[in-house]
DNA sequence: AAAACCTATTCAAACGTTTGCGGGAATAAT
DNA sequence: ATTATTCCCGCAAACGTTTGAATAGGTTTT
């Protein structure tokens, strides 16, 4: 690599013989300047190959154009999902994206805001990680760049925040089964403070109250980690029961799914016996046999509402927080595991 | 926000009664400074919570610790694998990641290539979009920026690039089967110049010469892109053959599901009359019933081993191009589509 | 004809860091 | 005692860009 120098302002000013000022203002399309040398310059700068060195302008102006994104997990499905939208519409904005992955370590992640905001990003996007108990490094880094939250969110932070409408999502599935003719309808959730499966717990409850089906606690099943393994584990917790479910709604697919292979252990039949539903719409949904009903989670629009917001409140330099949250909506896709047609 | 300015050598240098460039050498171990200074410099910037302006020292440096990543479609399990590994080194290096998606246009990726250039990064980690025919531009790139390709990789280009050992996985795969007492295996692979594809191809031809077995040009299938769909049309295609293969080998785990899927259709027994072999160990791999084998390609650590290379070649700051090839071990993992024990 | 006002341009400072060079003080060699 | 050497440190330039202020020339207003 011969690193052939790039064309700078001060070449451009020089071969056309005027200041590096009027180079500057005039690629910069400044009112000051006469649409002559305007262009003039830009067809030089054209000619060169000129682009501005992102260093000195990012020097000068203390903007880099780069957003800083931190996730638990690059490799869940639905983030990456969220992902391409962030990039994709940072693209079309003019900004890079730097990504950083938190691996739901609290420590890490505030080390990683702490890093980015001191490298100079000119907003971050946050996906929190689980169980984020002590938010003031997130304060801290708020009042340093503008911050919004997505997906796994917190109304201990004052910022904008991009979610998915958890309760209707899960309420409306929950109506779903019930209008299927199931009901008693169980639920495998996760332990206490994760703000999505409260959300969805929500719906779940009120969807029961509204029916008029009553809650049966023993059907309420909650885990730490809603994974594959636990979801067995719970389904056969459901399975043991007296009165056993006649539905299972799975907080989680990958939950969902172990539940599938539960049932299918027991050769219980789905829907007809126990129906399932599931959350994410993740790519095992349709492969697993039978196919999942589930919930499906605009990835993509999540990514890019939230980089549209995050770049309004960068753009418009008010140094105020705002403090608002978005909700994209979710619809239900209604396959196999709870209706057969 | 309020933007509160942060702490500069000036600064420090002031409160110290140096000056600035002792602050600056100090901090960054010169040896000409005394143990003594160093000591206090070091301890007063850590109270003060300095951290260099990264655009500043970018600018004088003309470094700016940033590595770019193209990849073809971050939603890939595999790919956001690699990522992961990417972003595991990259971080414990001390350098930050900048992604962008070519979702597949040779266009697009040739422009991320400029931009990415142009914007300063220090190096750039790329896994070639689908069917890229013209290097040209990634040509040029290369004499400005150092560069490593990964995964979907050219040898008509002359950099590092780092594989897994496709031949030897297929071959692998194929000796798995036929150990299995398969005989008749036939393959779904994709049309002509994907690289990765005729590699395992390859593989797929020395195991059943090495087995003196015949090759049916009939049990040959080739596709544009092996999808779900497609790994289902082409099984279609096999079991309406006069003689059917005891075996598929598809190039891509979904591509095997797919084929799973008909086999079902038509309540084949898996493996006992049909075995199914997939290639790259996605998560659908244990979903699917029967559970899949397949080559389990090290994502993490092609990751970390591309941003080893580039790094090093970073930093060794020799101006010529390195071309070598290096080489990741895969492991066939046996689950019950090719052999139940 | 002087004053006021545009218009198009230039000057020069500034952003924070790194680094070649020079120099003073202390120590060692002659 | 003089010279050479070593050890620390400061000076000042430089990187490329943006931008407030100044300026020159030209036009309009009084």
């Amino acid at each position: 690599m011969n690193k052939r120098k790039a064309t700078t302002l001060k070449e451009i000013a020089k071969k056309l013989d005027i200041s590096i000022s009027t180079a500057s203002r005039a690629l910069n399309n400044h009112p000051d300047i006469s649409d002559a040398t305007k262009e003039k310059v830009q067809q030089l700068a054209e000619k060169l190959h000129y682009s501005p060195n992102l260093f000195a302008q990012g020097f000068r102006t203390q903007r880099s154009h780069i957003l800083g994104v931190i996730v638990p997990n690059i490799a869940h499905y639905f983030t990456s999902t969220i992902l391409k939208g962030i990039l994709k519409e940072a693209e079309t904005k003019g900004y890079k994206v730097i990504v950083s992955e938190s691996n739901n370590n609290e420590n890490k992640q505030s080390e990683m805001l702490r890093t980015m905001s001191q490298f100079g990003v000119d907003g971050i996007l946050l996906a929190l990680s689980r169980k984020t108990t002590s938010v003031d490094s997130i304060l801290n880094t708020l009042d340093t760049v503008p911050l919004v939250l997505f997906d796994k969110v917190s109304h201990k932070i004052p910022c904008t925040q991009v979610v998915v409408d958890e309760e209707i999502a899960a309420f409306n599935a929950i109506e779903h089964l019930i209008n299927t003719g199931k009901k008693r309808i169980a639920i495998i959730k996760e332990t206490e403070n994760s703000f999505n499966s409260e959300k969805r717990f929500a719906g779940y409850l009120r969807a029961l109250k509204e029916h008029n089906i009553e809650v049966d606690k023993k059907i309420i099943l909650s885990t730490e980690d809603v994974s594959l393994y636990k979801g067995r584990m719970m389904t056969n917790i459901l399975l043991s029961l007296k009165e056993r479910p006649d539905a299972i709604f799975a907080i989680t697919d990958t939950a969902a799914i172990g539940a599938i292979k539960a049932l299918h252990k027991y050769n219980i039949k789905i829907p007809e016996e126990i129906a399932v539903v599931g959350f994410s719409n993740s790519i095992h949904a349709t492969i697993i046999q039978p196919s999942l009903t589930t919930v499906d989670q605009p990835g993509e629009k999540i990514g890019k509402t939230a980089v549209m917001y995050l770049i309004k409140e960068i753009e418009s330099n008010k140094n105020e927080i705002t403090t608002k949250t978005v909700t994209v909506k979710t619809h239900l896709i209604v396959r196999d595991s709870s209706f057969k047609v």
